[in-house]
DNA sequence: ACAATAAGTAATTGATTAATTACTTATGCC
DNA sequence: GGCATAAGTAATTAATCAATTACTTATTGT
């Protein structure tokens, strides 16, 4: 039986991508606040003073955690946007590989029917949920650095990935009322956060269960409601 | 000139008061896990030892302040639903002037229009934001204990807070469900997940803003829609 | 093959902080 | 008034933890 020893010594980018998954992993089962450099060496496989042949400092390795996130979290998102529009629209169209174009939904503004933004805001909805429980460190990390009062490196960028996310929204939330009857008095703005926070009370829920999975089978309920609070006329 | 000098000791009930108050307050400027025994005590006006001649543990402070809200907020809400219930059943009838009843809502299930469950509702919306926005500690204390992996004594309290929280808002939905015309295929326990939701989305956008009285403008938007979400016929 | 470089260790440092201790002083009650 | 009790202080303790240092070893490119 040969035992894969896997080579000692490892490059940087290896040991950040390790770390950052470990950090992450840990957020799972415990609060951000304490995974000491200690308990990410531990997981990692090296000494406590190793980490910082990574990285510089302690804030740096959720700097790289909260870039992770923002950049799977919402290529996700898009991705899952751009699916739902897709598969509305024509029956053959592929989705493209990857979403490497710069202003994705921008541009087509009204190739599908009349009900192709809807279905991709309840994509969104799904994919963001399914991202959480599968990862279900991110909100506990989001959360504690939205908590630092004055504007940390970490803070800001959270606060970048939430305005991105609320960006996305609003771009959908603006073709649902074009292309359809939305409720002429609704506030966009008011619709973008009631959609966050609908995530965030799934999140709440789990965390109080402690039943993470439970928070994907509850989403279908929850956003059926957040819709028709937009439609104009109730669907049967 | 007479300087008020307040005596230099205070018995053991005022000093647990203003400790709680104090680590609301604190707790409203920055994390509360990096709020030390220290700060307390200097905010308080003793010293740091003296801090635990009035509290057996740091955790102890935490509990209090936990209990605090759980009465604060609790009350506040009941009295918010009873009030708006009374203000809709009657013209002359003055809410009482305590919660002393022990089953508040249980009791009186039909007395008022078909329309007092859902104005009760908005009513416990509008309170509790308004409590929030006095309060901004709050939600981040809420949140910190709840991240906590196994159950410590704090997040049994939350989790208990948040118990009574759900309970009440079932009863009102309940209420909506048998006095008027709500929509037929609703999920009540994902009405109530959204209706935490969406508090918890206004905390997180003041969170980033920094704004938190914003939270009290852009609330009735915000509950609008998930009215209108609930609701069979869409108001015009 | 063999330096040069990068990655690792083990031990230490310095700062922070909850809780304790020995001692002091104010307050309330008979 | 005087004393027992409760509240306060100041200093110390013990633990934790991020970051540094001096030194060692593996890997990589030429």
């Amino acid at each position: 039986m040969q035992v894969i020893d896997k080579p000692s010594k490892q490059r940087t980018e290896v040991r950040q991508a390790s770390l950052v998954e470990a950090a992450l992993r840990l957020a799972a089962q415990r609060s951000p606040a304490d995974i000491t450099t200690g308990d990410l060496a531990q997981a990692v496989g090296i000494t406590q003073g190793a980490v910082f042949r990574h990285f510089a400092s302690k804030e740096a390795i959720w700097l790289a955690v909260l870039d992770w996130v923002t950049q799977t979290l919402m290529s996700r998102l898009q991705a899952a946007a751009q699916g739902a529009r897709a598969a509305e629209s024509a029956a053959i169209k592929i989705p493209p590989s990857g979403p490497e174009s710069a202003q994705p939904a921008l541009v087509s503004p009204s190739s599908g029917s009349n009900r192709s933004a809807l279905t991709a805001l309840q994509a969104v909805f799904m994919a963001h949920v399914d991202f959480v429980v599968t990862h279900p460190g991110v909100p506990r990390v989001i959360f504690l650095e939205l908590q630092q009062p004055h504007d940390t490196a970490p803070k800001a960028r959270v606060r970048d990935l939430l305005l991105q996310y609320r960006q996305l929204l609003m771009q959908l939330l603006r073709q649902v009322q074009t292309q359809q009857a939305m409720a002429p008095d609704i506030d966009l703005r008011a619709a973008a956060v009631l959609f966050i926070g609908s995530v965030q009370g799934l999140v709440m829920q789990a965390m109080i269960s402690g039943d993470v999975p439970a928070m994907a089978t509850q989403a279908p309920g929850v956003f059926a409601i957040f819709q028709r609070g937009l439609l104009a006329q109730a669907p049967l």
